[in-house]
DNA sequence: GATGCCATGTGAAATGGTGCACAAGCGCCT
DNA sequence: AGGCGCTTGTGCACCATTTCACATGGCATC
């Protein structure tokens, strides 16, 4: 039970804090670019979009304190933020299929820009293999083992077809990637010890679509009723 | 408890169960297309990755109401979906930015098979206005009030880069647009009336490597420890 | 027609997250 | 040195969501 050994790194952060640690550390940055040095919670909450409560909570978890009656030092939660989310070591991507999505992905500098290098492109069509996407040879989905050992990738990006996407899948985690971020729009399955992600694009349409809907018919029922807007 | 007056359409669905409606629907489509007429909450549940007493509480929020002893009609609760996802109607959607992202998004064919038609793309680069891109003319960005009026676009996707995003945004609620989904990597904010969801390509790297990072970091410590795979 | 099986529908507990409200603490100003 | 104002850190209550457990009820078989 004793924790003399310094502060404790693997205390469970929730996984609601660890979703907004990113939008935090965006605003950080543009404050430490801005010459700020301080900034006060309430400060941070506006530019994140949440309760300034809900940030020194989640500070507290990071066990970044600040100073009372001053607020945070930017640089420092800069540097703790980034140490929680994966060391500040840049952890290079390989990205599987090489679609429209791929493509754009592939290029998309807020990967580099956050520390996620891309690595490698793989496609299965053999007329695509071979091609040189954003300064990346696209490689057969035959050679993915290859080039995640090659390059030490530990993060897959699934941009396939759905069809697509389990084989995908099943090839990164064969290949010994631990965390995949599947785009494609179907539910997958990891082994437990792989973490997985979804981003489905026409998913958040049809949610939006939802509460379009729903404003509309109880707009006709009542009018003037008003919903959350972040989503 | 009866409600003598039918169905009412205008009851609240939780926020978390609208989000799964769309996976259901695709794993229901899934069936219909094989020839399966019904189908349990077990089953379904395995489809879309969650438990099955989530799927019958979920179905019971729709008032879709099955038989026990055998399941779920599958074109039932299809049609139960697609009529809370929207009313079955297609909502034109008008793309903003049409740089990598935009143009991936402009051809994603899992926008329109979603109800979600691209309608127009507009750009704020004079290079890019004129050109055509997925069988759309991009336009300039001073034609958006025009463009959503001619099609009428409810809903706006935002893939500018992150410093136009807010300007992008404003555009769209001036322009009528009450559904906005944003892909830059930026907080922006809008009027009560308007929905708003983000989509953070960076970020959900971030979360994966935050993930990746504590179990490296708890590996290290206790040894076969397992986490959740699922986002 | 009765009986057994099976799947739904739901009350209730458990879980996880949010936000209020306030005590504690730090620095500045007098 | 003392007081004041500002901000952090957090206990607590509330809310949303998930999950279990089980009563309810339909269908098929005998």
């Amino acid at each position: 039970m004793v924790d003399a050994a310094g502060p404790r790194q693997d205390e469970p952060i929730p996984d609601a804090t660890v979703a907004r640690l990113p939008i935090y550390l965006r605003g950080l940055v543009e404050l430490s670019d801005d010459g700020v040095s301080t900034v006060s919670s309430v400060v941070l909450a506006s530019l994140a979009g949440v309760n300034a409560a809900n940030v020194r909570k989640d500070m507290s978890y990071l066990h970044a304190h600040g100073t009372r009656g001053v607020g945070y030092e930017v640089d420092h939660l800069i540097g703790e933020i980034s140490l929680a989310l994966g060391g500040g070591v840049p952890s290079p991507v390989v990205i599987v299929g090489v679609g429209n999505l791929g493509r754009a992905l592939s290029r998309y500098d807020g990967f580099v820009a956050g520390g996620f290098p891309v690595a490698g492109l793989v496609d299965a069509d053999p007329a695509v293999v071979g091609r040189k996407v954003a300064g990346n040879i696209v490689r057969s989905v035959e050679d993915l083992a290859d080039l995640v050992a090659e390059t030490g990738c530990t993060v897959g990006i699934v941009a396939t077809p759905a069809a697509a996407a389990q084989l995908a899948v099943d090839s990164l985690v064969a290949s010994g990637v631990s965390s995949i971020l599947n785009f494609a729009p179907t539910v997958v399955t990891v082994p437990d010890r792989v973490d997985l992600r979804q981003v489905d694009l026409a998913t958040e349409l049809q949610i939006l679509g939802y509460h379009q809907h729903h404003r509309a018919v109880a707009g006709r029922a009542v009018a003037g009723r008003s919903d959350r807007a972040t989503g």
